[in-house]
Parts: structure tokens; sequence; C-alpha cells
DNA sequence: CACGTCACCTGCGTGC
DNA sequence: TGCACGCAGGTGACGT
């Protein structure tokens, strides 16, 4: 489910407030249940249960797609994948069990009646606790929206490689964030075939890539995220889709047929117009 | 190094 | 209706 703009979404409403929430900064760890062992990376359920115990929630940030919540000496890391979600609950003393959903995998309590769930249907979604994030995070690559990523750099690091774009663009260690939905949004945007080669791109195509990224994640998070299955709640994104899961509709730029290809075993939506496969090969 | 394939999981839509 | 199959917002471990 969930790429930039939806844990964006995510950590705002955890940090803020809202999705029918309160606000986690502040509180303390009251306890926690493990319902699916392998939903922890490290450490093991009894020792995360003894060490999150008591520590409180400094803030709630996030990188690319990881969930960070600095604690008064570690630091949880959640990473939704496909199907995670998290949700706050209000829950009354003495039915601190009730009203749980299917799939809850992860039960955190907090002061105050709340209950953290980490709700993932496909059981893919990690969970850390560690000392020091920097040990999670070490190989992510540039966050997208930051100012300090140019387009030169962006760019530099662009020909440095030779991948299909659309490869190179989900890798987390080129730039962290980016999702199926997302890239093929930016690709189409920034007319750019997701075949072509990292190497070949100018100076200026690269602006406009990065520029056409810039923008899709922005308006994502303006429109809370897109919710195109059961899973996520909330999002209007998906109104908004140039070419992702409208194959065989009408491009919205040149009225050419959206068409769906496989590229790295990942459903791919582009239009062949707008996106012409000039590069080589 | 770049790329293909599979594994990890559950649930939904489609077509027979 | 039942059932097989393909598909899904992600990543990591392999092999070539």
């Amino acid at each position: 489910m969930p790429e930039l703009p939806e844990v964006e979404t995510i950590v705002r409403a955890l940090r803020d407030g809202g999705r029918g929430g309160e606000p986690l900064p502040g509180r303390q760890i009251l306890g926690a249940r493990i319902s699916w062992e392998r939903t922890l990376a490290e450490p093991k359920a009894a020792q995360f249960l003894a060490r999150i115990t008591g520590q409180t929630v400094r803030s709630v940030e996030r990188r690319g797609k990881f969930l960070l919540l600095p604690l008064t000496n570690d630091s949880l890391l959640i990473h939704l994948r496909m199907s995670g979600d998290l949700r706050v609950d209000i829950v009354q003393e003495g039915a601190e069990e009730e009203n749980l959903k299917p799939h809850d995998r992860v039960l955190i309590w907090l002061q105050d009646g709340l209950r953290l769930a980490f709700n993932d249907p496909r059981k893919f979604g990690r969970m850390w606790l560690v000392a020091d994030s920097a040990e999670v995070l070490a190989n992510l690559g540039p966050e997208p929206l930051s100012e300090s990523l140019t387009a030169e750099t962006f760019h530099q690091r662009l020909v440095s490689k030779k991948r299909q774009l659309k490869p190179l663009l989900l890798d987390q260690s080129f730039l962290a964030g980016m999702g199926n939905i997302y890239t093929d949004e930016a690709l189409h945007m920034a007319r750019l075939h997701p075949l072509m080669s990292s190497d070949t791109l100018n100076v200026e195509q690269a602006e406009v890539l990065l520029n056409a990224i810039r923008n899709v994640l922005k308006e994502g998070i303006r429109r809370n995220g897109a919710s195109i299955d059961w899973v996520y709640r909330g999002g209007e994104f998906q109104n908004d889709f140039r070419v992702y899961q409208r194959t065989g509709e009408a491009c919205q730029v040149c009225g050419q047929i959206v068409q769906r290809i496989l590229v790295g075993q990942r459903g791919t939506h582009f239009c062949p117009t707008c996106q012409p496969f000039e590069g080589q090969r």
C-alpha cells in the first residue's frame, strides 16, 4: 500500500492527531503484544516488550517509506511494505483488548487509553526497536522532496548508473520513497519511457524528471495518499491517476491508449506516444 | 554491476 | 456456486 505520500499521511496523523486518533508524542508506552512474531525484524518479542515498556514517544517522523518513532532511549522503526497500516484506538480501562480488527499483528498501549495497532493482512510489514536508527536506514538514498537534492546531483546519480529508469527509481538506495504508482505517474509527467537507460538522460531531462517526481509526491500528500483497495482509507489521489491502473483508457494528454507492460515483475503503465522509447535497444 | 526469478503472505476480481 | 488463476502500493536473497 504505502509509498512516500501514504506514509507521510500516516506520520502526520500519528504526530498531530487525525484519522480518528490522538497524537502520540509525549505519551508513555505501557505495554505491547505481538500476535505475529515475524513482524519484528529485531529484537525478539520478549526483548522488544521488555525494552519498549516505559519509554515515551518523543516524535513521529518519516525517512523514505519508514516511520520513525524516537523514544526515550531507543527508536521504533516501522515499514508497512505492501499492506501494513497503523491505527490509533481509544480504549477504556478493562477493555484494552476489545474492538480489535482482523490482521492486527502488533498492539502497543500508551497513556490516556491509546492503543496503537499495526494491521497487516499480508504480513510483509516489519518493525525494529534499535538504539540507533542509522543501522536500519543506512542504505537509503536521498529524500526526493529535500531541497538539498539538486537537479545537477540527481543527474550525476542517474548517469553514474546504466539502468532502466523505472527499476532505478524504485531502488530505495537510489532515491527513498518512490513506489510503483508514483513512479509510473512521474515518468508519464516527465514524458520519459520506463525502460530508458538512466545514463542517456541529459541535465534538462533529469531536472524535468526530478520536478515531476516532486509534483506527483506533493499532490499525493495533498490528497492524503491513494486508496486503491480494501486496505487503505482516506486518501483521494487515486482520482488523479494519469496512467496507473488506466490500461486501455485514453491518455489524458494525447488520447493514445495507455499500455501496461511488465518491468522487473511490476505492472508498468505508460503512454506510448507521450513516452516514446527513443533510447537504444 | 545489471537483470531475472523466486520467496514472503492474504484477499479480491475474473472467468470458466 | 465453486474453484483456479492472476493481480496487488515492497523488499531481499539468489543465480546468471
